[in-house]
RNA sequence: GGGCGGUUGGCGCAAUUGGUUAGCGCGCUUGAUUUACAUUCAAGAGGUUACAGGUUCAAGUCCUGUACCGCCCACCA
């Protein structure tokens, strides 16, 4: 037998991946009489490279699909990629950087066109890590967000939507992004908090509105921005303030731009903070905002895209913001109207692609209306036709749909959807509307006639096309209506599956994208497919280092799972991975976590070399099916093993991979491998053994192949090259084990653990006085119940080769043998005989300490029984139970005592 | 300012609806190597479940409060 002693991975996981992408085995056809089983793959960023969310992500939604597939349900995973706007265009930009170009140089036609290259040369790189982490997805139907008949179904919800009076545009405080130069979704600008500093200005009251010495001379106004002060069209105070009342309705000259502005009360303003004085920036703040409106003030924009001054501020156009705010404050220091500088935390929304501070800033930019999607979205999530697991995430969710805000949607760069919006120049010139949204671009004008129409400039949002996916990567509107249209054959993703697989069964991904795309695609789901998008949301931790922070490569703590795959192997790296991932909870990883998936991969593989090595061929499983007089100890692994089966599925079915993980991973090492193969060492070549053995094998390889693909593949295959079983596809094709509950027999498990509970405490007893291994000693037994003594009986051969016996006797009476010393195990006394010289102090000692801890433990628990209360209310299940286990430890106490009495 | 999660042996985590003597992995101690696997095996040590109250016959689990850690949301200029 030619199999080496260690598993290698190298040697499978390319090996058997390709063989299941040849054989065509992840591909779901729809077929009306099975179940369908669906989950697309949040779609990774065509930029992206594999790091260890998507690696847990992955893994997690890989061993559903693979679960579910053997469960012989039409198990469908859809991967894609999205063409992530800002993220790709800031790549593709730096790229050309090097050859000193810069997009504007080589206009948007072209710079697109290198978009699509670039996309054609590395956008697959995440797909192919995506493969080497053993994703089973139907690679066939991929879809991109920017595809030709994607990009269709955006243009469609962009016009139904407009055409519904969802969409609008409008002048708003946005957050832009100086660096990217675009607006962002108030979703796309995490607030963080920095350090800062709280400035306080003086503004000059303007001279002769108040008899000399009657009033101040300034008025001063803290601000965190002070470069903002050239937009000032206000200061605001508290209309309760007493110390402004008599300056409301006052002029201010503000300074440096020697401009009048007004002094306005409203109730919004805080009287506690800085001075209560504040100064009014409608074009730069979204309160000033609010406030310009109310008051009527003038919105003066003082800076560029980019983040610099414009042509409003002066003397100090051209300066970038920060440079002018430190110009502008030794100008105001210079004429004496900076008061102080106080140290100050703000927290400032920095965008979510660059990091960088974004600025709030006044434009024209596009809307979605969002309360009304919101309503059905809500109600769905409400009635429980979608349910979050785990379950806390409803409420994060239905808080944020509750205080829903409208959706900036337009983004001035140039790689995404281009809004199907055009204006007819003459319209527009005239100071009609002019405005055109049209799923094709319009001949001429629909009012005037004109021919001179342009399109929108800007694109859209990228999760605009998102939060379509459930759909759209169906082939949504056209898959809701056309009949298989596309070629048949292999890779052919028929039109019609949108009917099948919607809604989808399962959606995977992170918490950190609630807001963006669950909820959203539940919005889109009720809008457009008048249902929902899918029935669970399984929300997973967030994967952070050993010390609880985030991974990122700034901080220089990443673990790069395609590393780990080089050294330990796919299989450990995602069974540790998922082994270590409580339901909810974030996971902190270091390397080290990732020697346990290669240790029970390598247990797997030699365990099954050692059953490859002694199994005989044309076994009948018949035979695996225990009778009444079958050996205990094969019941008993039977018997675990569908105990094992039962709880691994119920784990998978309630989302908890972790326990479904550790569960079998205790049962084929500790229960299956240590006990069961040691104790039919020996009679390895019996017929039933072997039958039971075998079984047990397959249906743990197949228990865990949605765990770990790879190295059960390459078992399962191996059995079949060696004649064992006949030939067949894959494992991953294998019906999930039938759990059979005649075969779970929990009296008999307890009842078989007492055996190994003599053989480990023999063991124990033989190290305390430091018997040598190779040393048989004799024991004696003494079973104080019938059944335990025919138990130990009939596999007195058992504890004889696993406790290395010279003999065991089964004595008569509860009398202590001379020269022994003693233990006990449930109703069971062990005596190990000794021919040296007994420590007889050492052997009271011990005993003496157990009678204490039995003595302990009876104390707390004695009182129960004699208390009423507990009579009276508890179930008499528990009660049945408690006394039964104090009866128990009572004549354990006794019998200890009595040991401890022969001792002297 | 609101909300959520966490606090259990040295470390990382478990523990269904409250119900035997709180489990697991790593690490540690001791011993074992012709005999499937040293990525192994055997045996063992180690916890008054953050703190203070409360409910209950019974609390790691439920309630109230406190402390610390982490996350999310919010328009404190």
């Amino acid at each position: 037998m030619d199999i080496p002693s260690r598993y290698n991975p190298k040697d499978t996981e390319d090996k058997w991946y390709k063989i299941w992408e040849e054989k065509d085995l992840f591909s779901a056809k729809p077929d009306p009489a099975k179940k369908p089983f669906s989950i697309v793959m949040p779609p990774p960023n065509v930029t992206g490279i594999l790091h260890m969310g998507h690696a847990l992500n992955n893994t997690i939604q890989d061993i559903l699909i693979r679960y579910h597939r053997m469960k012989g349900e039409r198990s469908l995973w859809m991967p894609g990629t999205d063409h992530a706007g800002i993220a790709t265009q800031n790549v593709v930009e730096r790229s050309i950087a090097k050859g000193g170009l810069k997009r504007q140089d080589l206009g948007r036609d072209k710079f697109i066109k290198k978009v699509w290259e670039w996309k054609e040369q590395y956008g697959s790189t995440i797909t192919r890590q995506l493969r080497k982490l053993g994703a089973s997805c139907d690679w066939a139907r991929a879809r991109f967000t920017m595809d030709e008949e994607y990009s269709r179904a955006v243009i469609e919800v962009f016009v139904r939507l407009y055409e519904k009076d969802l969409i609008y545009r409008g002048n708003y405080i946005i957050n832009w992004c100086p660096r990217c130069q675009t607006a962002l979704s108030d979703e796309e600008a995490p607030h963080h908090e920095i350090q800062g500093n709280l400035y306080y200005l003086k503004y000059p009251l303007k001279p002769g509105q108040f008899p000399m010495g009657t009033a101040p001379e300034f008025i001063v106004v803290a601000t965190t921005r002070p470069e903002t002060m050239l937009g000032d069209t206000a200061v605001a105070v508290n209309p309760k303030d007493k110390r402004y009342k008599k300056l409301v309705g006052k002029i201010l000259i503000l300074p440096l731009v020697n401009k009048e502005i007004k002094i306005i009360a409203d109730s919004m303003v805080d009287m506690e903070f800085g001075t209560g004085a504040v100064k009014v920036t409608p074009a730069h703040d979204p309160n000033d905002y609010a406030l310009g409106k109310k008051h009527g003030l003038e919105f003066v924009n003082v800076l560029d895209p980019r983040g610099g001054m414009n042509e409003n501020a002066g003397n100090y156009k051209g300066l970038d913001r920060f440079e002018a705010r430190k110009v502008i404050l030794e100008n105001l220091e210079g004429k004496g109207l900076l008061e102080k500088i106080e140290p100050h935390t703000l927290s400032a929304g920095h965008c979510y692609r660059c990091h960088t501070i974004i600025e709030p800033y006044f434009s024209e930019q596009w809307f979605v209306k969002m309360q009304p999607l919101a309503k059905p979205a809500i109600e769905a999530v409400k009635k429980g036709k979608i349910k979050f697991f785990p379950k806390r995430w409803t409420k994060v969710y239905l808080n944020w749909m509750d205080n829903i805000q409208d959706w900036c949607i337009s983004r001035q760069i140039w790689w995404g959807h281009r809004l199907p919006v055009y204006y007819c120049k003459d319209c527009c010139n005239q100071g009609k509307k002019g405005i055109i949204v049209s799923r094709l671009k319009p001949e001429k004008c629909p009012d005037c006639g004109s021919a001179d129409i342009y399109q929108d400039a800007d694109v859209l949002d990228t999760w605009f096309s998102s939060w379509l996916w459930p759909f759209a990567a169906f082939y949504w509107p056209e898959g809701l209506s056309l009949k298989a249209c596309l070629p048949a054959g292999r890779g052919a993703a028929p039109k019609e599956d949108l009917k099948y697989f919607y809604p989808t069964s399962v959606l995977v991904t992170a918490p950190e994208i609630i807001f963006f795309w669950v909820a959203r695609m539940i919005m889109a789901g009720m809008e457009f497919m008048k249902d929902i998008p899918f029935k669970d949301v399984y929300i997973h931790g967030t994967v952070r280092d050993i010390e609880g922070k985030k991974m990122s490569k700034s901080l220089g703590n990443v673990i790069d799972p395609l590393d780990i795959i080089n050294e330990y192997g796919v299989d450990a790296l995602r069974f540790s991975l998922i082994s270590i991932t409580a339901q909810g909870q974030d996971i902190f990883l270091s390397k080290e976590r990732f020697e346990q998936g290669r240790n029970f991969a390598n247990k797997i593989w030699n365990a099954s070399r050692f059953i490859l090595m002694n199994l005989d061929q044309g076994l009948s499983l018949e035979e695996a099916v225990p009778k009444e007089n079958s050996n205990i100890i094969n019941r008993w692994i039977l018997s675990r093993l569908h105990s094992t089966l039962k709880e691994v599925s119920k784990d998978l079915d309630t989302y908890k991979f972790n326990e479904a993980a550790n569960t079998l991973y205790g049962f084929f090492w500790h229960e299956f491998c240590d006990w069961y193969l040691e104790i039919i060492k020996p009679d390895i070549k019996n017929r039933e053994n072997q039958a039971v053995m075998y079984t047990v094998l397959e249906e743990c390889l197949k228990l865990l192949h949605p765990f770990m693909p790879f190295v059960t593949e390459e078992i399962w295959q191996r059995i079949r090259e060696q004649g064992t079983a006949p030939a067949g596809d894959s494992i991953m094709i294998q019906p999930w084990p039938h759990i059979q509950a005649r075969m779970i027999d929990k009296k008999l498990e307890k009842h078989t653990q007492c055996l190994f509970d003599v053989i480990t405490q023999i063991r124990n007893l033989r190290g305390s006085i430091e018997i040598k291994p190779e040393q048989a000693v004799k024991v004696s037994i003494y079973a104080h119940s019938k059944a335990k003594h025919s138990l130990l009986k009939d596999n007195a051969r058992i504890i004889d080769n696993l406790a290395r016996l010279e003999s065991l006797e089964f004595l008569v009476s509860s009398q202590r043998p001379g020269a022994t010393i003693s233990a006990i195990a449930e109703d069971i006394d062990i005596y190990l005989h000794f021919t040296g010289l007994l420590d007889l102090a050492g052997e009271q000692h011990k005993i003496e300490e157990k009678i204490s801890n039995t003595e302990k433990i009876i104390r707390s628990k004695g009182p129960r029984m004699e208390n009423a209360e507990f009579i009276k209310k508890a179930p008499k299940e528990i009660i049945d139970k408690e006394k039964e286990s104090l009866v128990k430890l009572n004549a354990e106490l006794a019998r200890l005592r009595k040991m401890a009495d022969e001792l002297r």
